[in-house]
DNA sequence: CCCGATTCCTGTAGGC
DNA sequence: TGCCTACAGGAATCGG
């Protein structure tokens, strides 16, 4: 479900809610996520002030004295503060009862999403130590991307979804960034010019900007923290509109698999 | 190292 | 209505 402008929404929602809360107990329903969740999780964090909800990529971290919260959100992942009285709903897998009489609760149908807790410092964590820069960043510019995508075959739209290149965009913003750049999905990374390369970094920060502004995009059941749909669907140009006419020529849009998920595209526009 | 395919899991939409 | 298949916002892992 969610890349990077969703999990950024949730982060600014937890972000004015979270810190200066405790955290008086964590309650596992389903420690069965992508990896289990740890036993220590449950000992170590209840007691412990939250400091700051930060983002790595997808992931978020909720930092304490103790040790830091990582979560990621998988495919259909999310966080909600609620009444704790409010019924629990089926895949609510954990949640985390504060000191203001609220709870902040993970729901993951799929459970491809991972909660993990670690006392040292979460960027040198397996998970994140390997993740490259982060896309609004200085350090992802044309030079950066120019030179990682030199002499590789793969796809420049699995190239972008690569964490290691540059995290946080996924299947949508992917396919977004490309068309904004005039850029085909298809197109081996090593084949995109220095000036492509460019206009790509340009769109993809342009993207995800703008669909942080308008809160994410809900396909079926985003929601921030608070329970809020994003409305950056309206403004998709090819996502989700095969055989719809392109915005920009008007050449019906296509949809194929590219990377092992589908692609959109304008067959047109996109070279 | 790089690449593409597979894998984890549940819900839902569409075809018959 | 029911059954079956395909597909869905991620990404670690594996075999070549």
């Amino acid at each position: 479900m969610p890349e990077l402008p969703e999990v950024e929404t949730i982060r600014r929602g937890l972000g004015r809610q979270l810190p200066g809360r405790t955290v008086l107990r964590v309650r596992v329903h389903q420690p069965r996520l992508r990896w289990p969740v740890p036993r220590r999780l449950g000992r170590e964090f209840p007691g412990q002030a939250i400091d700051s909800v930060e983002r790595r990529g997808k992931y978020l971290l909720l930092r304490s004295h103790a040790g830091t919260v990582i979560v990621h959100l998988g495919m259909s992942g999310s966080l909600r503060l609620a009444d704790p009285q409010a019924p629990r709903q089926l895949h609510d897998h954990v949640e985390w009862l504060l000191d203001d009489g609220r709870c902040l609760r993970l729901h993951d149908p799929r459970r491809f999403g991972a909660v993990l807790w670690t006392t040292g410092d979460p960027l040198t964590h397996r998970l994140l130590v390997h993740l490259g820069p982060e896309p609004l960043g200085r350090s992802f510019n044309a030079a950066y991307l120019y030179q990682r995508t030199r002499n590789r075959s793969a796809s420049i739209k699995s190239l972008l979804m690569n964490s290691r290149l540059v995290v946080g965009v996924g299947n949508i913003y992917a396919s977004e960034a490309l068309f904004a750049a005039g850029i085909h999905p298809a197109r081996a990374g090593g084949r995109v010019a220095h000036a492509r390369c460019a206009r790509l970094v340009i769109a993809v920060k342009q993207t995800l900007r703008r669909a942080i502004r308008a809160g994410g995009t809900t396909l079926k059941d985003f929601a921030d923290s608070d329970g809020r749909p994003g409305y950056f669907r309206q403004q998709l140009q090819v996502y989700g509109r095969a055989d719809e006419p392109c915005m920009c020529c008007g050449t019906p849009l296509s949809q194929r698999v590219i990377a092992q998920r589908s692609t959109f595209y304008c067959r047109r526009c996109q070279r």
